[in-house]
DNA sequence: GAAACCTTGACACGACCGTGGTAAGGTTGA
DNA sequence: TCAACCTTACCACGGTCGTGTCAAGGTTTC
């Protein structure tokens, strides 16, 4: 069997049953379906459960916030803008002459996107 | 002057003022202040602004989420955390000797964190 | 076939987010 | 000096988050 049920997998997490349907909606902990479609919690998932309470109490964090890091983690464009907009304006260093600002910033995100898909593939080729 | 007060701001940029202080508060555009302490913002500020206007409609974000990309970029503790939790569990590849799990898990949050501290280097020597 | 599970969907409710407004008071400039 | 700004600190209000509960219906087990 050697997989629990949504309540078991509840008292043996901590969490609510309706917690782990939320978790499960919020993308972060989604657990494999029984024919009936009961959701089937393994042992990696009850790991998963643990630390994520860990973590959200450590860090201060919320469940949206872990999920947005996900969709972070997923989407390369979304973390390519965000990256863009924080190194943008505040201070561009003085010593960069104007005329190369642009190609610096071009040179900086092409580096950015390249390192980011080739995590993106990392991640592909360990999960196949 | 070449700086603007808080309502010019708004004018120009399309926020209003009360938002332009919300998004002070949530620490992602900060202006100067004047001496009586009235905001004063410059055209790095105000591009900022049109900038951020734009990442939020493009990429469908909300402010507190892109003041939580700015958490999660200083704060390396917490980035690294996250990364330790998505690398967790799910699928770790078969092929890696269990044996070997802790080793590569370590090895790859050492890069992480090697990254991390030179890309936080990196923004010291820019703003400095 | 009945008890004890599971599913999704809905209502509820306090807390915070994104906004606007207003009040009480300090600053600036003609 | 006085109008037109600015500041912070509140009240308000619809929307979402985190969480519980309940209803209507399918599944598993004895």
């Amino acid at each position: 069997m050697d997989a629990l049920t949504i309540h078991e997998a509840a008292s043996t997490t901590g969490w609510s049953a309706r917690m782990l349907r939320y978790v499960e909606r919020a993308g972060l902990i989604e657990p494999r379906r029984s024919a009936a479609g009961y959701r089937l919690y393994g042992a990696a998932e009850l790991q998963q459960l643990r630390t994520l309470r860990e973590l959200l109490d450590e860090q201060k964090m919320s469940i949206t916030e872990v999920a947005f890091a996900l969709r972070l983690r997923r989407d390369v464009e979304l973390s390519a803008a965000l990256a863009g907009w924080f190194d943008a304006e505040p201070a561009r260093p003085a010593d960069v002459p104007a005329a190369d600002w642009l190609l610096w910033e071009q040179d900086k995100h092409q580096k950015l996107l390249a390192a980011a898909s080739r995590h993106a593939n990392e991640l592909m080729e360990t999960t196949t």
